[in-house]
DNA sequence: GATTTGGGACAGTCATGTTGACATATCTTG
DNA sequence: CAAGATATGTCAACATGACTGTCCCAAATC
């Protein structure tokens, strides 16, 4: 732990301890907005995912597929950080759907490469096309130079070891 | 919606494609770090959550109950907004682990107040404790006007009509 | 007194995660 | 080339935490 421990409830006031005080504050105000803005987010695709019979573990392999087309299995998995029978049944059901394809990997034939069909992308992008409503017009609001800080606050909470694969999905 | 549909993937490159493909990017890079952020957030309170034999549904509502003491079931409803029936199950597990207590509502004595018993508040503080590690560490890195915009971003992820709900939770 | 609201409880279902074991194809290395 | 490691797929069994729908009681409000 790198901070002193603050205790949570019925702190009898000491006289020094207001800068403790509004930190704590400000840790769950960053809690509280995350879990808020997070759940906010993701909401606005669930009526499309309803109406395709499908839930957001779905939804996020589809999205990462279309982000990275070619991904391997493996690397999905990485990036979900599930099981590979739970990917393994989500999968299935996107193929059976035809919303996914497999090819054999070229360098690596045990690999199996996966892409968005035609219908797949279409799925994809109108999942995206919520996803971005809600977070353009947060972007919009809270104008560009607050954007680089929300992205700064978001990696710092990123594990160190695991910022290289989120940064592996960047424009590329 | 309020922004032209880019679809996802095959754009042909048009001539004038590049500030919407950065848009687009930047919208991506966003849902990324905030699904990757936030579950970095929570992962390392699992494992406490597991010692107990708790899940991440409990967690939230001892989450709650701790900033709020007091709160009505209905309030803590709303926030976690799911079913009476969901938290219902959480609550009763809870309150049998004298985690939890209720308490008649003065004003209105149809209402149950919930408030954190001793046993309660020490595991709500060590909980606390694993998501303050993180995000004071991301504010660290980050600074105070990343810090600001980090939370302006994620108000504006909020819809308006449930602003309201969130800020209610602030200190005071 | 009638209706609404706050809370609780029942049964049943579903989505999504888990563990552990095992199979197959392919790549890598001694 | 043989042996081991790796990438993937598949099976059974299970846990959690959501859901819907229905019903109930007590207290507040009209």
């Amino acid at each position: 732990m790198t901070v002193p421990n603050p205790t949570t409830a019925s702190r009898p006031l000491p006289p020094t301890a207001s800068p403790l005080f509004l930190r704590e504050d400000e840790i769950r105000r960053g809690i509280e907005l995350l879990y808020f803005g997070y759940s906010s987010m993701i909401r606005g695709a669930d009526a499309i995912l309803d109406r395709e019979g499908f839930g957001r573990a779905h939804h996020r392999a589809l999205y990462f597929i279309a982000r990275r087309p070619g991904l391997p299995v493996g690397d999905l998995l990485r990036l979900l950080a599930i099981t590979k029978q739970s990917l393994g049944r989500v999968l299935t059901e996107l193929q059976s759907r035809s919303l996914v394809e497999q090819a054999i990997g070229t360098t690596d034939r045990r690999q199996r490469l996966l892409r968005l069909t035609p219908a797949g992308t279409a799925l994809e992008a109108s999942l995206f096309a919520e996803l971005e409503t809600g977070m353009a017009s947060a972007y919009g609001e809270a104008g560009q130079s607050a954007v680089t800080g929300f992205w700064s606050v978001l990696i710092g909470l990123i594990p160190a070891q695991d910022r290289a694969l989120v940064e592996s999905l960047r424009q590329g």
